[in-house]
DNA sequence: TCTCTGCGTGCATGAATATTCATTGTTTTG
DNA sequence: CAAAACAATGAATATTCATGCACGCAGAGA
């Protein structure tokens, strides 16, 4: 009935607290008011991907989720930490239209996007970053593929190739 | 008996692979002249922090890449979760450019993101997932489009139709 | 309105994982 | 060289989690 509500209210305890069993969520959920049974609990703890580890579940939107950064690093310390970065974690670049996706290994993205927002490339709209993917938009699609070409170069790409894995 | 050539061995196993349960890791350890059965198995991936996911078990550093249900799920259980996915969890999808955006519920946004990084649209270059927002990049602005109208189609959206009997 | 269909759910149960307890092999200490 | 102290393990078992099945409710269409 209320699955999506009760779906939100999973992710944000998992997040804020720790929960080693699914009966003890299931006491948590129950407390708030959600009626509910252990294995309805159990679907939904398989369809938001939460993950079992011996510290308790964790979401993996935790580790994905979209941030907007903002730095006072000197400019010169930035650029630095950015071409360092882009050596060594970025595994695909390529644009689209005004769009320029880079991909990375897991996790590896918001370090990087970070960087990318701290010291924007030229005529870039903004940035963001999940898992192991990034997007930075640009507002002509001739600085996107200029930017796209110059991330392969550093990144020492070639610049045809396809991404995963 | 060498308990730590077993755990470093467990770790390349489940980074390299997929692995579902312990009783799968437990035979893939004896192939390779391991002995030992699953109470000590257990023992090792508490110690060693692994998490179980329902895309099967990752290491700690690998957290991150709970994410991709990738690895090697079976395309046709990959494809089905997805399509189960979009069904209840899509609010909006709209082509902009080359670019898809797509609405969910509040916190469902990453497992709809993960299982299309599992299972990439035609032309699909990358996929970013915030708390109830997606975007999908596509290299061509006509793959995007399709792309929208395939979603509206199975998540059962209006594609633009003005019905009602 | 009355089906028909499909989704969400609980119940019962099977499968997977964790734990208790006893045993064995290994190191330390007298 | 015992013998105690400890660590690693397996067998049995408890606990936790997943799933097949059936039911009820809600919306689509006749």
């Amino acid at each position: 009935m209320n699955i999506h509500a009760r779906r939100e209210e999973i992710i944000r305890i998992v997040r804020e607290g720790t929960v080693h069993s699914q009966d003890e969520l299931l006491a948590l959920l129950r407390k708030k008011g959600f009626k509910l049974t252990q294995p309805t609990l159990s679907r939904d703890i398989r369809e938001l991907g939460l993950a079992k580890t011996p510290a308790g579940y964790v979401a993996p939107g935790d580790l994905a989720s979209v941030t907007p950064i903002t730095t006072f690093t000197p400019i010169e310390v930035r650029q630095e930490r950015l071409e360092h970065l882009m050596k060594g974690s970025i595994k695909f670049a390529e644009a689209a239209g005004n769009v320029v996706v880079i991909k990375t290994p897991p996790a590896a993205a918001q370090p990087v996007a970070s960087a990318l927002d701290a010291t924007p490339p030229e005529d870039a709209l903004g940035t963001v970053g999940g898992d192991d993917t990034i997007f930075v938009a640009f507002r002509h699609a001739g600085a996107a593929t200029a930017f796209a070409r110059n991330v392969q170069q550093i990144a020492g790409l070639s610049t045809r190739r396809s991404a995963r894995a």
